[in-house]
DNA sequence: TTTGACTAAATTATATACAAGCCCCGGTAT
DNA sequence: ATACCGGGGCTTGTATATAATTTAGTCAAA
């Protein structure tokens, strides 16, 4: 049985819906497997209901999908799926970074340029764990900076369906090497403030990303697919 | 008491949930106001389980928000965020146009080419109920011409949370006939394959769309507030 | 052996009961 | 007069009980 919030002003439901979400989000759910609202509830030492209401908001989010009298199961993603994903992020970002390179203060495109110079350094060192925490800022901060709400939401809801499939990536010293390189351009860009850089440089930084998650994956696939044979042989 | 579904496959909850959406789109409910669990639960004659899930789905569409221990209330947009929905709408709607203007059907492109000319007739005659019908599909037709479901869902999203504003716009015969034209364009470049053409040509329509709304509703309030003083004095 | 209907168990959906937090309103003190 | 501070009422949040629906499993008949 887990911890409840102390006394936060979050209320029991939000509490389980951001817990069962990072449990998502890290893959310790699989996809395709169906919550247990009783089991749930069991776990947190709470009732049906909030663990109900928490199911309601993981579907709103797209994580998980709701069909009456069978249960909530966590969204199952295909490679094509993933495929479009990353075609819509692309897009999305190229957009944001379009309008964030004229429209970005500059304290904010000098914390652009602040991260990258981290982000150099821990590709240097190899830190993926670091990295990563940087990298989502960057990339957060690139939304922000196109000031505008919509456009934001829309990229972090998607952004937070690829979650789950992020650990395909950025694992290796030579991808973190890549991926800085490609951040560079992208840095230029919003520094020159010219706005179909920003937009191309994204676009090639997300497909990169996109085959990086779709080999790694292909490969893991590959491997269990084969252990599976072997077993039953 | 409203009805219940016959027997439908929905489960109540999300009926409605759907109720509830029409009315706030239709704007039968103005937005900032909150939804009373015990009045709606029973207007609908069911318990408040099932309205309080459905409240849940509203705001994870966006329509509504929730504060704990307070309620949920309809989202209230200023000006300032009608402009920037609009703004990515345009951007989401150019890129979906962008991407159909290569990868739709013949059928499509003659559909949508015949729901222009259809629309062309319904604005010489003024029938806006009907122009706006076709136009919901026309839009829609465009972005599944994309191909791609994330892109196709955000368009959704923000087309859903842009609903309610939707009632300043199309009302007049001479706003019909412009939009048809700006069609035109965005027709021509689908036809001609061209998504440079197409992009720009949705933007365009979106400005348009935007000016009109914002200049409607900005008018309506003027007169609210005229009448207002008016009953002061 | 397979198909089909039917029953029972399990699970979800809804209703109802209870607890907790917010808000207004009046009282009191400064 | 005004600012502060409980208390009561109302609304939301959570728990539990009941109804509706699906699914699995059994047994009989083709």
């Amino acid at each position: 049985m887990l911890d409840l919030p102390a006394s936060g002003k979050k209320s029991r439901s939000e509490f389980i819906a951001e817990q069962l979400e990072e449990a998502v989000i890290k893959g310790a759910i699989p996809a395709g497997s169906r919550f247990d609202e009783t089991s749930i509830a069991a776990q947190f030492g709470v009732s049906r209901t909030p663990v109900r209401e928490a199911l309601h908001i993981l579907c709103g989010r797209g994580l998980a999908e709701r069909e009456p009298y069978k249960g909530v199961v966590v969204t199952q993603i295909s490679a094509q799926r993933i495929d479009e994903m990353f075609e819509a992020m692309a897009e999305l970002e190229a957009t944001c970074g379009r309008l964030s390179s004229h429209r970005m203060t500059m304290s904010e495109r000098a914390a652009l340029e602040s991260m990258h110079r981290e982000m150099n350094a821990l590709a240097e060192e190899g830190d993926c764990v670091g990295y990563n925490e940087i990298n989502t800022r960057f990339h957060d901060l690139l939304f922000q900076g196109s000031r505008n709400s919509d456009l934001i939401a829309a990229a972090q809801t998607l952004r937070l369906k690829l979650a789950p499939f992020r650990k395909y990536q950025l694992k290796d010293k030579g991808r973190l090497k890549r991926s800085c390189n490609e951040h560079q351009q992208i840095v230029d860009a919003i520094l020159d403030q010219s706005p179909k850089a920003a937009e191309n440089a994204l676009r090639r930084h997300l497909v990169s990303a996109a085959q990086e998650v779709l080999l790694k994956r292909q490969r893991q696939e590959d491997e269990v697919a084969k252990a599976t044979v072997l077993d039953k042989v």
